[in-house]
DNA sequence: TAAAAATGTAGTTTTATTTCTACTTTTTGT
DNA sequence: ACAAAAAGTAGAAATAAAACTACATTTTTA
């Protein structure tokens, strides 16, 4: 996947969605907006449901700062969709997740910015300066490098592994066996086993736990 | 565990320590506390050493409202710390957690109160009032019967499993193989299997994943 | 487009885990 | 204080998983 040029044409960010299960973060994030930008208006969202029905109803909307993780699943489809079908959406990563891998992935499917929760709040204030500016924003702590650098590759799992090594995967992180999963899909035990070692090279994890983590996260995230 | 009598000296709730490793939240919650309580003090840590350290600073912190989920870790130790050396603190656990048994643990631990974060944020005003009058606080949500009921049981897993068992535990959690935990314990094979077998009986537990997921939240939670 | 790499699949062998059983030592309930 | 339950430990047998190897098919790539 090719990183999209972000020079997009700039317009002021006045209408934004805020997507979050923890009122508190709506109300910080609520607050400093309001101190910082001239009269925006701030719909606020608890789940991805709600999300996807106010983009419905309201044609306008700015910014999207969205929390990695709420009810109503994967967060990294909504930002696929979102730039989809409106493209001049832009999408402001919230996360209670440091790793910069989250980072990376949400930023190669879409997202126009990636800023931690445990960062100052005053950031997303300077975050939605900069996206209005047309750039991205991405805490420096995340080192852009990262994401600029080691050419176009996709680091999602699903694009690593092949599909029927992302299948397995999918039923191992279930806690299904290997038997479970030779039954189910109508496999020998052994390619069961070839795959789990090849998916296990692929990630480069030596044991169950990590793989889950790492089709939970979506990531390969070393876990020592 | 026997639950306390919380019916201690009532005081007035003016020194408080906010932890939380999330800046958003921190600001949102001083906010609340400030538009409902006159003059109180707010300190602001983000991690359990900050917090240690502030404990031991000061000695008129009144509450101490704590992300159960923080870095530098298990958070029932430490309210149980808390509990042990400085018994008229009171403590209210805000929580991304929404599962009821997470509040149960907390609260046979010690704890004063538990709040979900995805609560209107108004409700920290509120709880803190119901401590200040010497009372617990429980959402709602949480069915505080649930908390009551059920005899004295502390259903934390280091509790439900024996020092054995939980050590055990703990190292199938890293992803350590069988092997070496009989390595690691000077223990033969067979003998980690058996205990294996039985922290999976008294959990109820049927796969590494889920026991793992019970290690993570220290709850048995049924993950199907 | 030919060669190289990746993918889908298994048989066989080696290794690890589970099961079943059992025995001792603690702990607990009455 | 004594019986019952829980905890700590393993050996042997049965079962499951991992490794190694292998071989068609696709898919990539130089």
């Amino acid at each position: 996947m090719v990183l999209p040029n972000r020079q997009s044409k700039l317009k002021k960010i006045t209408k934004i969605i805020l997507a979050d299960d923890h009122d508190v973060v709506k109300h910080g994030v609520e607050a400093i907006i309001r101190q910082n930008i001239s009269g925006p208006i701030v719909i606020k969202v608890a789940s991805t449901n709600e999300l996807r029905n106010q983009l419905l109803a309201h044609k306008d909307i700015d910014l999207v700062i969205l929390d990695i993780k709420m009810p109503g699943g994967n967060t990294v489809d909504i930002v696929k969709d979102i730039k989809a079908n409106h493209e001049n959406i832009k999408i402001l990563m919230y996360s209670a997740h440091d790793e910069p891998q989250y980072a990376v992935n949400f930023i190669r499917n879409g997202a126009d910015g990636y800023l931690s929760k445990s960062q100052p709040l005053e950031k997303i204030a300077l975050a939605i300066k900069v996206l209005e500016n047309g750039k991205r924003f991405v805490d420096e702590a995340f080192d852009e490098d990262l994401i600029n650098r080691k050419g176009e590759k996709d680091l999602s799992l699903s694009n690593l592994l092949s599909h029927r090594e992302f299948q397995i995967l999918s039923l191992l992180a279930t806690g299904k066996s290997n038997i479970d999963i030779s039954e189910e899909l109508n496999l020998q035990k052994s390619t069961v086993s070839t795959y789990k070692k090849r998916i296990m090279q692929k990630l480069n994890i030596d044991n169950n736990i990590g793989l889950v983590d790492a089709y939970r996260t979506d990531f390969k995230i070393s876990s020592n």
